[in-house]
DNA sequence: TAGATTGTTAATCGATTAACAATC
DNA sequence: TAGATTGTTAATCGATTAACAATC
């Protein structure tokens, strides 16, 4: 309630996934305090750190012995993070990939829900009970449904025609697993989920350290 | 060759995957050069810091009115990252996920190959031209075959078991599907993949935008 | 009360940006 | 040569860490 509308520190915004990840963990545990310390200690963050990006967003103080009530300091990144509000999304190339993410059920915890497939040659109706329609359906859909959000799971060759036709009709943010850098207008957002780069900075940083 | 010893700042080590996947579509579109202008544009990264960060790995240092060769700076980028050097991975949860990680041959640029899948359950002998075997072969297949990368694709439920698994075999760094927190000794690395969170920040920059 | 834990102010550190000289 | 581009040095900015006071 208090601080909710103050700007966070970009840094912070990142860190408060981590924590709201740790603390449904330790509500379903049963956990009913948590202290910045243990937090710290299990993320592996500087407590200070945490300290202050938990100051930043609770509602209600820490108290000292004690630390914080864990479904109070959860609910506050929740509502900090937005993860409250709904979100929909549709997700175009209901291929091997588009159909794991279409069944994914840990989106509904962060606000999200994936609300249709769109494939060019659909091979199932439906895909984890969420309707797969034709390409050809999409631009009434997006606009009829004001969706500004698009998920991009389609080969590398398709992904900029794809881009272009979620962004003329109103897509604002775009998750890109295709390996193709797509050249979009700058108030859309995108992000690329690289898996082959990410895995592989796991690997630079193993080398790294020996 | 020059300075290929040299210690990159973090920063730079975070842009240089960025620079390698799109100078690899570059070559593909024939570009002999690339100037860092063109980089910093596409990629929407300050010019000076790409300039720093490419006179911090190229072996050749870039020419005034031309830039770099396209494909030398690919290549020293490569060296850097250690994406020359082939690292092995093995993959345990060959669900739906699973075997699209398996299939995905992405990973080959990046210097890395999975080369066999695990599962308490196999449905099937091979996926993606690899191997699946039963999870009661994983530990002599770990140590024979010296595997310090692992990738967990099973329920969250069994995540943490498969993680000491994997550690008690030799295993240094794992890439972790499972919304899990896993409890890991300091020196093993580990990258939690959180599809939701990572979708999540992208709804939250955009509400952040609005 | 004593001790643990929070929260804040100040110091340090690292990364980004600005200005400019060097080069083809 | 003139102009474009690189590469470096210095200034700014933001984030992290250290020190400490406040609180239950």
């Amino acid at each position: 309630m208090k601080k909710n509308s103050i700007i966070l520190l970009k840094s912070t915004l990142g860190r408060l996934p981590l924590y709201y990840c740790y603390l449904e963990e330790m509500m379903k545990n049963g956990e009913e305090y948590v202290s910045s310390a243990v937090l710290a200690q299990s993320l592996s963050i500087n407590p200070v750190q945490v300290r202050k990006d938990l100051a930043s967003v609770s509602s209600v103080p820490g108290r000292p012995k004690l630390g914080f009530k864990t479904n109070q300091l959860y609910n506050d990144i929740k509502s900090h993070l937005g993860y409250d509000n709904y979100d929909e999304a549709v997700l175009v190339g209901v291929g091997s990939l588009g159909k794991v993410l279409m069944k994914y059920n840990g989106f509904t915890n962060y606000g999200l829900e994936i609300i249709a497939g769109f494939d060019a040659n659909p091979t199932s109706k439906q895909v984890g009970g969420k309707a797969v329609m034709s390409i050809d359906m999409i631009e009434s859909f997006l606009q009829r449904f004001n969706i500004k959000i698009g998920i991009i799971a389609v080969p590398s060759s398709e992904a900029q025609k794809v881009a272009d036709l979620l962004v003329s009709n109103g897509v604002q943010a775009i998750w890109n697993f295709a390996p193709a850098t797509l050249r979009l207008p700058d108030n859309v957002l995108i992000k690329n989920e690289n898996l082959a780069a990410s895995l592989a900075a796991l690997t630079t940083e193993l080398r790294r350290r020996n």
